[in-house]
DNA sequence: TTCGTATTTGCGGTTTTTTGCATAATTTGT
DNA sequence: ACAAATTATGCAAAAAACCGCAAATACGAA
């Protein structure tokens, strides 16, 4: 077996189980301890997993998240608030999940009287702690990786409503193939959503341009209105204004 | 397994219980006192948790300290892991909210493969962070105070549901009028639930017992088992017993 | 091809880390 | 204050890491 074929392994491995032991892949891959070792030094210098004693752990699980999510926790800020003012009382509003859409629920004035339709747990959780906001729990089968209701009977719930507007969290978006994500439920909620609505809203920080996923949600005309953390002027927004988008 | 996956996995159930004791974590993980200790000392000097006799704090919980909050907690595990005890593979479970059930929803087995129905937001979340359980949001109405979903549409969610178990949180019990509640919504959620269910089964800490509540929830013949953090043979319970519920 | 060089790999011996156990000391609840 | 539970300490065995070296292999140039 080749060094590189060992490393890409013991990577693969890393994907599957976050934690590799020495001893293990000696075995599975006929070669001697030392040698493993040697490889889990490298790519420990290469900063592909972390080395502990008796193996290596995933990098992932350990340190991923907080940096990146602090960061944009401002851009989310400025999006959240651009969308607040775009509420107004007596609405009806339709919400995905995700956590532009969180932002957005803890920014909403305490005031507001509007009532909200969810399929996301953390959302709803959000809402409901307006006093004045009104919020109904879309519910079915829970998809732990969204932590949002999906299915049949969450789709004939959506399909019961005719909301004013609908809000919903972009996860990949660009000009030919429109609004995507790579979840097929999800992607049935979303739908639905967008139908069940007079005007739908975009939201989402500006690295969500210019992407797209597997499976196709919308496409462009079926959105009215875009909001990034960008300023509307900006040229990345261009493309999507031509498209008869509304950017704020 | 290896020292660190140890010690994130401690970190983890401090997350999620602000306390964790050696001897649990010594028999989870399968390795001895001496190595847990060992694995806490250092997390303690690294300033990731409070080491004290018997196990070790979470540190955010420790600033707040609130005795009363304290004593309640640990009730609430002891009914947890009652009531863990009789859920088994398989079974399809409607449960309640409140923090008896959020307790329970912590406790349970990482490997557990249930099914479990629920109108409470935060339960749904508790649950959903099992890997292998499945978690079915009862959708409708939110009512803040509770944080649980309520209306017409909820009661006809859950009257086509046959559920195995009704595992509920107990507002108040007494032997005249049984389990009674004060909100008018949440009634009839719970009266659905118990209507819905094989079994039933009423959890909660005994300061809930021998009081009453302005509506009725149901007559204690409805209930099958009572869990509390009390011992079965505490003389508080005889008059339960008696009415022919059982005891854990 | 063939040679020389560089890299890689396995092995023996040594050192370090980790873990569990026995025993003594400490803490806790009653 | 006493019994039970928890912790500290020292120790020993096992596992893993480290080190140096030599054999094996790969690679490029003559």
């Amino acid at each position: 077996m080749l060094k590189q074929e060992r490393q890409e392994y013991i990577l693969h491995q890393l994907n599957l189980h976050n934690k590799v032991l020495c001893a293990d892949l000696s075995s599975k891959m006929g070669v001697s301890d030392d040698t493993v070792r040697r490889d889990l030094q490298e790519l420990s210098q290469e900063g592909k997993l972390i080395k502990v004693h008796g193996g290596a752990l995933s990098k992932s699980f350990h340190t991923a998240f907080d940096r990146e999510m602090v960061y944009n926790i401002e851009h989310k800020n400025i999006i959240a608030k651009k969308t607040a003012s775009l509420v107004q009382n007596g609405m009806y509003i339709l919400t995905s999940g995700g956590t532009s859409i969180l932002e957005f629920a803890k920014s909403l004035d305490q005031h507001l009287n509007a009532t909200f339709f969810t399929c996301s747990l953390n959302a709803a959780i959000e809402f409901a702690h307006h006093p004045s906001i009104e919020v109904v729990m879309i519910g079915d089968k829970i998809a732990k990786e969204s932590m949002l209701a999906t299915g049949a009977s969450a789709v004939q719930a959506i399909e019961s409503i005719q909301a004013d507007l609908c809000i919903m969290g972009i996860n990949s978006m660009d000009t030919q193939f429109g609004l995507s994500e790579n979840d097929w439920e999800v992607v049935q909620i979303k739908k639905a959503m967008i139908k069940a609505s007079k005007k739908t809203i975009c939201i989402g920080i500006s690295e969500k341009l210019n992407s797209q996923q597997k499976i196709k949600v919308a496409n462009l005309d079926e959105i009215d209105i875009l909001i990034t953390e960008l300023d509307p002027n900006n040229p990345l927004l261009a493309p999507y204004k031509q498209h008869g988008i509304i950017i704020y």
